[in-house]
DNA sequence: CGTTTCGTTGAAGAGTGTCAAGGCCAGTGG
DNA sequence: CCACTGGCCTTGACACTCTTCAACGAAACG
């Protein structure tokens, strides 16, 4: 069940080469900093597209930064209804719902092939208590996931199935630009009945709306295939179209 | 603006005689790891009604244990629409947002009078870096927050009017009852519309679904003055009542 | 005691959900 | 290499929940 899904633990881990750094780690590190951070990684993990990182009701051992790949987390409410409460990419922190119980609350399931870095819980509150940026960044993580959440209760909460898809599309967008990719144009990697459940809408809304949005020339979509033509449109449907529709 | 509200500073803080021990600390401290702990709550503030403890923008400098009271976290986006995040009671650690950016990212006010403890968020830091069960315990009240949010997010995301409701008066009871008050007749706090930013409902769905609650021999509502009557029927309810309505 | 805020309730309408049918695409096995 | 299969996506028609608009009553506040 848990047999590790391939460890790569001889390949020396190297924070300091990663091409991920400025999205994991603190800022202006000392050399020794980066060294003793990369004690913190143990191994390295691949997990396939399908499988799960982790599960509700798996014991909490480690964090996983995520190398590359994507994946989402989901929560699962008693009679079986399932809400995706996020999707991560490469140089995110995932698992952090695991430590307040010692129990992970929620699935993490790779939507294409991924890696992570694994890092026991254990040995971070080790490094961390004599590494005060190392602490002090981890808080900022944590808090950051917080406001994040917000936003979304912002949006599940007040908005309307349109300006739900934009404001989705434009953090994809930007969040793909922070990472060196297209921020115009980008394949979505999760079904559109998983964008539904992030956004609280059913399949067949995001289907429409996607469509909709191509039709009035904000973006093409062929399918997983994304392209943004009008950011500013998109801008604007989110804060309530002040200027928008046609 | 940020003159404080009355500051109780020299009235000694006295941790180990607070009656929120429980909820606010980790268990099974030492005397010594108590008396430490007490040089963090640096002064107490008083926070009237109506006034806010912060608001968005402000420099993030402490967090905030309430003692009594109850307040509101709200977010707002670029066009002024304002989602309630949550509600927070005694015991109830406030202002983990402002961590991420050093700046607070929702406002937090009073909905009655309401006492805090105030924790300079470095002075956190040190304390914590020389106490594992205090850096712990910290890092647990951060991740459960995230897993409430997550909670949250379902319930926005995939339930009904009288689903969110239900789950609402549920937290609610529990939460008084962990404070010793009663677990089924309380007051509310806040207003309908309150109570409808932070489920993602229009005030007067709120109204109408209480309404029916009421009529359903559920709950005695009369206006802010709730009694449960039928706690199982809302667990029904919750869980797309398998053997409810009539 | 007047004023304001808050809460309740009704009727009509908009926005999503539901159900259903069909098309597209990738992977599989012949 | 092609046909088949199953998962995913799109689109339409209709139903239903929730919102909107409006009026009124009740409580809170100065």
């Amino acid at each position: 069940m848990n047999a590790p899904t391939v460890n790569i633990a001889n390949l020396r881990v190297a924070c300091s080469s990663c091409n991920l750094r400025e999205l994991c780690l603190p800022v202006g590190l000392s050399l020794k900093d980066i060294e003793k951070l990369e004690e913190l990684v143990a191994t390295r993990k691949k997990v396939k597209r399908g499988d799960s990182l982790f599960r509700a009701g798996d014991r909490f051992e480690s964090l996983y930064a995520v190398r590359l790949g994507f994946l989402k987390s989901t929560v699962m409410s008693q009679d079986g209804r399932e809400q995706v409460t996020g999707f991560h990419m490469a140089g995110e922190l995932v698992g952090l719902d695991g430590i307040s119980s010692e129990l992970h609350s929620c699935d993490t399931v790779a939507l294409e092939d991924t890696e992570v870095c694994v890092i026991p819980y254990e040995r971070l509150e080790e490094v961390a208590s004599s590494m005060p940026v190392l602490r002090n960044h981890f808080h900022k993580v944590m808090s950051r996931e917080i406001v994040r959440e917000h936003g979304v209760m912002l949006l599940l909460g007040s908005m309307h199935a349109e300006e739900r898809l934009a404001a989705f599309l434009l953090n994809l967008s930007q969040r793909f630009e922070a990472r060196g990719y297209s921020r115009t144009e980008f394949v979505l990697r999760m079904t559109r009945a998983e964008i539904g459940s992030f956004l609280g809408l059913k399949l067949e809304t995001v289907s429409r709306v996607l469509s909709r949005f191509a039709q009035d020339g904000l973006i093409e979509v062929n399918q997983k295939h994304v392209r943004i033509i009008d950011t500013e449109g998109l801008r604007g449907i989110v804060s309530g179209q002040p200027g928008a529709a046609a």
